[in-house]
DNA sequence: ATTAGCACTCATAATATATGAGTGCTAATT
DNA sequence: AATTAGCACTCATATATTATGAGTGCTAAT
């Protein structure tokens, strides 16, 4: 059995590869194993389903294809799946409906965070699959402002230094001179500036335990909320279930459990995803990564630099029979229309964002 | 057969009290009909299997019980749910964890909304079903501030007259000086004051269409950000996939995604929600209410007056077959924290929230 | 009024029996 | 030498067939 990616390349000739990339989108499409009729009514030359039939036999003796019993039609291997994707998938071009939607969703935010969620969003929506977003900054707090919107509420704002907003209200029980107002605004900032984001509530914690005698009421309901509201986790999860019920994989629970589970366990996929090309595309496909949770699911997502100071991976989780091409095209659309918004190119009449 | 509520009320003897009870209990907990032997073990003074058949099918026939087939043990019907929950319901107490859980989690977040979607995440872990909470609100926009965080980010400030604060951040392609900010902010005070909140991202398209020529790029962005940032659908759903699947009622996928469909169209819970009580706890078993599609299902939920303008229901859906008591003693802890915070009763020490 | 006894029902499980899609191989055809 | 028709073979899935047993309702005895 010859390796694909290892000592000894294997060289399809035309016609192997013209099935390989027939049974892969044909079972991508129909979830079931493709048979030799299927392939020779899909071939452009009349070729008889006995000549595919020992196309695809000699295809499975070097691994590219699988059966998953005797008299079943073939499937994709994993070996067959990354044939395609680097070799055999044309680059789609998305339709102009996706395009708009990618345009008109995903726009600038203000925080860094909101816009990679909403692209999250964009691309779950897309795809129609669970998206994985993680976020990497190492932005500190450089400026922490103060307002009072009314006599008990006060709307605490952070700023750090790559220009990231966040802010929270805060609800106090007791209102508070104006003196008062700017003794916390110079604790605050004192305390907090130069503290990583990624910090944010363990710092605050420390600025209670310290000044709580000070500003009871109101530092402990801000670590309180800051805890609950900021420090979400990293690994976000933009998900839409119905999508996946709708999945030929997923028609029994137990199979969803496994997915949702996996999914949901922020350390499986980051474990994979912390070893991903920075500012590119990737594909992993089944057990090419080597969490055996994964090995039924591929993971194709996009790392992308937003600032200089963060950095974010942004991609889909799905089974490996998954429609890699439109989720390729699908990341890239987002990585241009992303880099855009950061200012890493120029704005182009073309690809603004339209106003509907 | 005999309407309980209707004409005729029927007065059950102490067994078949006791009988109709454990059924209900037996049933929710195992999720398999229940036979007569099994009522016989569980109850307390000795008889025989026998006996109970005679009672059980004496319940059968008044209605309270249900035969899925001939040979099948018991199921109660929505009016045996009905009964038991307005007759023979112990209220249980909650534990002290939970209780914990509910002082912790709901706090005030300067938000009417924010607090109450605390609430609804809280009640739909505690009860491991999905939450739905349905804000209405006549608030409207008394007053606009407007921040700028940097040379090109504002950070706009909604305020409404019952103290509800929303707020965007905007991020504008060139730079603002002084006095066109106090220009921004009389206009946007002048148009939006009065704003019901609900219309918010109306209103500012009228601003936009208005005033547009004055400050295109900060309207126009703003208008975006509200539009899908504060215009979010009234009816949220909070929930949790995993404690779905685990339910018996959901080994299937078809009856998974009829639940989720029912579940995420507002318009059909929000035609149940509308008709209930003030202020109070409602249980909505089955076809009680005229809605098809939630024939099945049974809806818990609390009526909560937050402020003079604003007032929100918040509740699970679920099989009909759930835990009715915890779920009623879950809200109704809710309703009592949700009083303190909006000061609706006096605090006391022992509700305080406990700083961990 | 209660209950032991027993025939009866029917969902579920276990088993046996088609059906047919798809294969691999051989031998004939191009 | 490459292609393909022909055919026997495999095995998942569907259908039919037959236990199994939990639970009932009724009758007659307690």
């Amino acid at each position: 059995m010859l390796k694909y990616k290892g000592e000894n390349i294997m060289e399809l000739d035309d016609r192997k590869k013209k099935i390989l990339a027939l049974v892969v989108e044909n079972y991508i499409e129909s979830a079931e194993p493709v048979g030799s009729k299927q392939i020779a009514d899909n071939y452009e030359n009349d070729i008889s389903p006995a000549t595919i039939r020992n196309e695809m036999k000699q295809l499975e003796e070097i691994g590219f294809l699988e059966q998953p019993h005797i008299s079943a039609g073939r499937v994709p291997s994993t070996l067959g799946y990354r044939y395609y994707v680097d070799n055999l998938m044309s680059n789609n071009t998305l339709s102009m409906v996706d395009i708009d939607y990618i345009n008109n969703n995903i726009v600038s935010y203000g925080s860094v965070e909101k816009t990679l969620e909403h692209a999250a969003d964009v691309v779950s929506k897309l795809l129609n699959l669970p998206a994985v977003l993680n976020i990497k900054t190492t932005d500190v707090v450089e400026n922490v402002k103060i307002l009072k919107i009314s006599e008990k509420i006060l709307l605490i704002i952070l700023m750090s230094n790559s220009g990231n907003v966040k802010d929270v209200i805060v609800q106090i029980t007791d209102s508070l001179p104006e003196t008062r107002m700017d003794e916390l605004s110079r604790l605050l900032n004192k305390n907090l500036k130069g503290t990583p984001l990624e910090n944010l509530s363990l710092a605050l914690n420390d600025v209670v335990k310290k000044e709580l005698s000070k500003f009871s009421n109101i530092l402990n309901e801000m670590e309180h909320i800051v805890r609950k509201e900021l420090d979400e986790p990293k690994n976000n999860m933009k998900g839409n279930m119905e999508s996946l019920l709708a999945l030929p994989e997923f028609s029994n629970t137990n199979e969803i459990k496994k997915f949702l589970n996996v999914v949901n366990t922020k350390e499986i996929i980051n474990e994979v995803l912390n070893k991903i090309d920075k500012d590119d595309i990737s594909v992993i496909i089944g057990n090419e990564n080597n969490q055996m949770l994964l090995k039924d699911y591929s993971l194709i997502s996009l790392d992308f630099t937003a600032t200089d100071t963060t950095s974010a991976t942004l991609g889909i989780v799905s089974p490996k029979r998954v429609d890699y091409k439109k989720a390729v095209s699908t990341l890239k659309a987002v990585n241009d229309r992303l880099k855009k918004i950061f200012g890493k190119e120029k704005e182009d009449k073309d690809g603004a964002r339209k106003e509907d």
